[in-house]
DNA sequence: CGGTAATGATACGGGTCCGTAACGATCGGG
DNA sequence: CCCGATCGTTACGGACCCGTATCATTACCG
């Protein structure tokens, strides 16, 4: 079954998502490292700087530099792929794990909200 | 009826209108500016700095200065409150109710293609 | 081996954004 | 009328991100 939205109310949910998002200031994290973050712990592995910038449609140095920021974080991880030392390969870590689980849990929390329009 | 919504649902959805705006590139738009341009187009206006100030949670400077972005792109202007000459009000423009418009329709077709869970 | 291809990282110049602090303009009460 | 309060803006120093071009490392293939 498809999920049903209005045009408003999808309006609603992005701005009281987005407001969540500012207002705790945890996050920081711009659309393409959001987008980043999301497919790491949403599509299959591995990932790849390369797979990811083919993906997003983007260059690779902003996938090394948002890997760079979010490893910071501690949301992901690198590590050289032994078979093919070209290669890194991307982990998930817990913290990341957590942040995503969170905003899937703000997210479901302000569409129920929303229902009562 | 609440909007029910799983949780891996939200993400699916998170992530694939994020890539949306990546790929399209045009809104190029942070969490804060998106937070406030929903913010004027949602809620009843007047809007002014300190307002969207509070709502945000952030200080009066960062709303300046994204309404000078957003006002250089067209999403929004301002003009002076003539009862009181200190306020600035926030207008909508017809780009920026477009702009809107078109992030609404993103999130409802991608919601849409995610019911096939 | 040697040379080419591919991968990810880095250097650089330019742009944007942030928070704090200060500023000019305007209102309003004593 | 003047002085404090309020509003939005600007200045400043620092941090981050971008795209292009280049680099070092590694694989592959003749």
């Amino acid at each position: 079954m498809p999920l049903e939205i209005r045009p408003s109310q999808a309006l609603r949910l992005w701005r009281q998502v987005h407001l969540d998002l500012v207002r705790d200031g945890e996050s920081d994290l711009s659309a393409r490292q959001t987008a980043i973050l999301l497919t790491i712990y949403l599509e299959l592995p591995p990932h790849t700087v390369r797979g990811l910038a083919a993906q997003l449609g983007v260059t690779k140095p902003v996938i090394t530099r948002a890997l760079d920021s979010m490893g910071k974080l501690g949301l992901v991880t690198r590590r050289r792929d032994e078979t093919d030392r070209r290669n890194v390969v991307i982990q998930r870590t817990v913290a990341g794990a957590l942040a995503v689980e969170r905003l899937a849990d703000c997210v479901v929390e302000r569409a129920r909200e929303i229902g009562a329009t």
